[in-house]
DNA sequence: TTTTTGCTAAACCAAATGGTTATACATACC
DNA sequence: GGTATGTATAACCATTTGGTTTAGCAAAAA
């Protein structure tokens, strides 16, 4: 058990989101992912790793084969938190309309 | 203008999050957001300026105050992206489940 | 005009991040 | 058994991050 990680934080990397695009199509062996950028299998590893210690991906062991699988219930917090704020930004004047107007 | 930031990395930070939801409530001068928070307000000043760099945070010269705005346009990248992977979450059986059913 | 206020900018720092290569090790294959 | 494969771990490194303190400056107040 590590320290419990933030998912906000794990999804701010470009890659681990990448990663998670991938894994949502099917389950993959960690090595057939790595092969899916162009960097060394140990980042990959790293990568994997925090994206385990904030849930949003489940590891099996299988032989000596890693298969790596989604799991978005992590997710839900992102999501929540951004659409609390959906309303303001679905509004017909937007906040920097609402600004130009009351310089006037 | 400053390089385009990324709204994902500009969230990533709990500070910055935070300072979000405040200015969801009201425009604020940068240091009364900075007497809510136990740190300097050159670190409040630094992180306002990641929030306006990708268009969180509108900010509006009055006189030597600084009034900052939340603009949440920009949330709807993170909410979009999110929310398309709603599906997976929201099955009855999600993910975890599915895997110890496998192994049976 | 002098002082206070709100903020920016600069210099600095420790810790975290994201990558590397090399090594080790268990599993699978021949 | 010996070799190849899949992955983890360690050591290392440069850059970024998130904070600090100090100084500077323009606007407001006294």
């Amino acid at each position: 058990m590590k320290a419990r990680r933030d998912v906000f934080q794990a999804i701010a990397d470009p890659t681990r989101r990448a990663i998670i695009g991938m894994l949502a199509q099917q389950t993959l062996t960690l090595n057939t992912v790595a092969e899916n950028f162009s960097m060394s299998q140990p980042a990959i590893s790293k990568h994997m790793r925090i994206l385990t210690e904030c849930g949003l991906v489940i590891i099996v062991k299988q032989g000596r084969e890693r298969h790596c699988t989604a799991s978005f219930q992590a997710l839900e917090e992102v999501a929540q938190w951004a659409q609390q704020y959906r309303r303001f930004w679905t509004n017909r004047l937007d906040t920097l309309e609402q600004l130009l107007n009351e310089e006037e």
